[in-house]
Formats: structure tokens, sequence, C-alpha cells
DNA sequence: TAAGATAGTAATTAATTACTAACTTTATGT
DNA sequence: ACATAAAGTTAGTAATTAATTACTATCTTA
């Protein structure tokens, strides 16, 4: 309960009512996250949400928005530390991990969409998210090759698909078993592979 | 609709409900699968399925134990072909993929799963299921590094989680993307990848 | 300070949902 | 044939939910 008591402008409002959702869908499915339940965890009514948004669709519009920007954010800032591609590579699998560890709902947004009929419009916008995350990790492979710091005949497109399913699947995994305090242990280990699977330096 | 028109006895009936609900996970949420819904594709009403399952969680469970014997099954059968463990790991895969290819609503329903509370029951079992399949998976993680046919120093249980987490983000994407019918091709590009992070001696 | 805009309330609505129970029909064994 | 138990129907109920509406309280600014 944040009981803000005050009122609050349209703006900050809408940014709260978001963050409402991300703090309930850290626990509960986000189909079962009511809008009552929202109005509760803000101390309001639930007639104040459609106040600020005009369907439920158009507030989990607005949570995929914020993902979008806040993930984004933190893969463009681990990138740019990186010395080579290699490098990048490794800070950006373990930024995504450590963003999934401080918002556990950002998955459970993408695996509940991904269940919705196609022309779902939450559904477009997570898939939009995910080429363009998927888009940057094909070109940090491009520049390894180049830089001949992988296998010479690395199959990039499919190293990327690995690359984000190392995660995702690793995700599945902890969200099941509910540990994911494990989460960011169990990504260390899983980086040796995929590094591995990407050949080069071996012979 | 199947329309079976006849009476069927009850064990009959309850393979069929199951059948539906699978039939109808395919393309919708599990969650957004109302008794209505199953009645309708079986050509009855709603009260009929109350004649055959207590609550509606029954079903799910039935669903869930549907799928854990199917799939063990498969899985079973394809080790059971295989010459070394590394050889029963590729058939595995295989057969996961296929699997998931015949039957898109199985994971569906883990992912609608992972999403709930710790203690709900179709969850525990779901997670009980994944236990079980990652054993197996590590099992002939040992034997293959029993045999040297993969790096002696490999991170087994890492590679187990590799192993299905792999499938699982596959799986994640292509359902995202919309496009199942890739789900096959698209994992025939991974395995390479996958079995170079074990590392060892490549033929 | 008065006027208008903005944020929130309280009550209600229409639709949907899982579940129940009294009933009718069908199949089957003797 | 026919009794009867099982399978399916009909017609509900109670609870939940997104959305709406008429109203009130509060803030801004001219």
């Amino acid at each position: 309960m944040t009981l803000s008591k005050t009122r609050l402008p349209a703006e900050a409002r809408q940014l709260e009512i978001v963050r409402a959702v991300l703090a309930l869908a850290a626990e509960n499915s986000p189909d079962a996250i009511t809008t009552q339940a929202i109005a509760n965890h803000m101390g309001l009514t639930q007639g104040a949400v459609f106040r600020h948004f005009p369907t439920r669709e158009a507030i989990w519009l607005a949570v995929v928005d914020w993902v979008e920007q806040n993930l984004s954010d933190a893969i463009t800032a681990a990138i740019a530390e990186a010395g080579d591609p290699v490098d990048g590579l490794r800070r950006l699998f373990e930024a995504h991990v450590a963003f999934i560890a401080t918002h556990p709902s950002a998955p459970r947004l993408i695996f509940n969409e991904l269940q919705k009929p196609a022309d779902n419009p939450v559904k477009q916008r997570v898939r939009a998210l995910l080429d363009r995350y998927r888009r940057r990790v094909s070109e940090l492979l491009a520049r390894a090759k180049a830089e001949a710091l992988v296998e010479p005949e690395l199959d990039e497109t499919a190293a990327a698909t690995l690359f984000v399913g190392t995660v995702q699947g690793l995700v599945v995994q902890t969200l099941l078993a509910g540990d994911l305090h494990t989460l960011q242990p169990a990504a260390r280990r899983l980086w040796p592979l995929y590094l591995r699977s990407l050949g080069g330096c071996q012979p």
C-alpha cells in the first residue's frame, strides 16, 4: 500500500498506476490484476483509475512502454562501458539479468502476452520490444565476427536467438521454482557455456 | 467443434474434455478458457462438464497429467533409440521440439502456471514435471562426461538448465512471433550451438 | 476572491463466470 | 422388455469485474 493520500497531477498519477501494476505483477499474474487491486494499492477508489486511463488495456500499454524505456536504457548503458563486442555481450547478459531481478514483473508481462491472439495490441508492442533487443545482440555478434573474436562461420541469427533464449529459459525455470534470488547466481554459471557456444579461441 | 453427438462413458468424456482444453489452449490463454468454451467445443452444455470434474481446477490437473504422460513417453522413446549419450541429447532435443510443435498448448500451460502464486496445486505439478525432465537431461550429460564425449570439467547442472532453457527460450520467441511453424527449423540451427557449448572434441 | 478546471468518490450497471440442483433422456444388463 | 444408473439438459445463483455516471473536494489563476 502506497497510500499517497494527496491528490496528484494526472501525469504523476499515471506513473503511479504503472508502478502499482509493476508492483502487483511481481507476485500475481498480470491478467489477475484488477482495476480494483490497482486502486487499493494506491489507496484510491476504483473509479479513480479510469480518470487517467480510458480502458484497462491502455494501462497495460503504458506499462509495456515503461518496461521498454527502462530496459533500453539499461542495455545502452551496459554496452557503452564495453571494451570489445564479446565483452559487450557479457555486460548485456548481466544487465538483462539484473534488470529482471529488480523488475520480476517485466518477464511476467512478456510470458503473459505471448499467450494471447496475434492481433492483440499489447502483444504487438511486446513483440516489437523483443525484436529490437535481438537486433542489438545481432549487431554485437556481427562485430565480434568481424574482429575474429568468435567462430568465423557463426550463425549469427541463431546465436542471437540463443542469447535471448538463454535468459528467457533461465527466467522460466526460476519463476517456476519460485526462487527468483537464485537467478543471478545461475546466470553466472550459464555464461561460460553460452560463450563457448560461439566458438572462436578454442580448437 | 467436435460435435460427438452420442453420449460417452465418463472416462471417455473426461479424455474428450482434456483434449478440448488442449485444442482451445493452442490459440487462447489457458486462463481465458471457460467451462462454457470447453462445452461448446464438444457440442455439449456447460453443466455437462461438471458431471465429470468437480471443479475447473480438477480439469487443469487432468490436462497436466496428460501432458506429463505423453511428453514422458516421447522422451523415453527418443532416448531408447540413441547410440551414445550425446546422440541421446540430440534426439531428446528434437523429440521435445517435435512434441511442442504438435502440442503447442503444452508450453502455454507451463508459461501460464509459472505466473501464479507458489501454493497453486497445478503449478506444483508443472514444476515436478520440469524437474523430472531436467534430471533426465542431467543423467545423459553425466554419462557423456563419463565417456569423455564432452568437456571433462563441464558444469552439468548449468548445462541441463541451458538445455531446457534453449527450448523454452526458442518457444517463447516463436510463440510471441506467432509463427509456430518456424519452431523446428530454428531448433535445427540452435542445436550445433548448444552442442559446442558442451565443449569436448568435435567430430 | 470568484470561476473554471482537475482529481477523486460512491453507487450502479451489464456482462461474465464457476458452480449447483432438479429434471429428462439414453444406454445397458438381466 | 424394462428397470435403473449414468449422461446430459435446463435453469438457475452468487460473486466478480470493467466501465459509467452524477456528484464533491481541491487546486489554479485571472
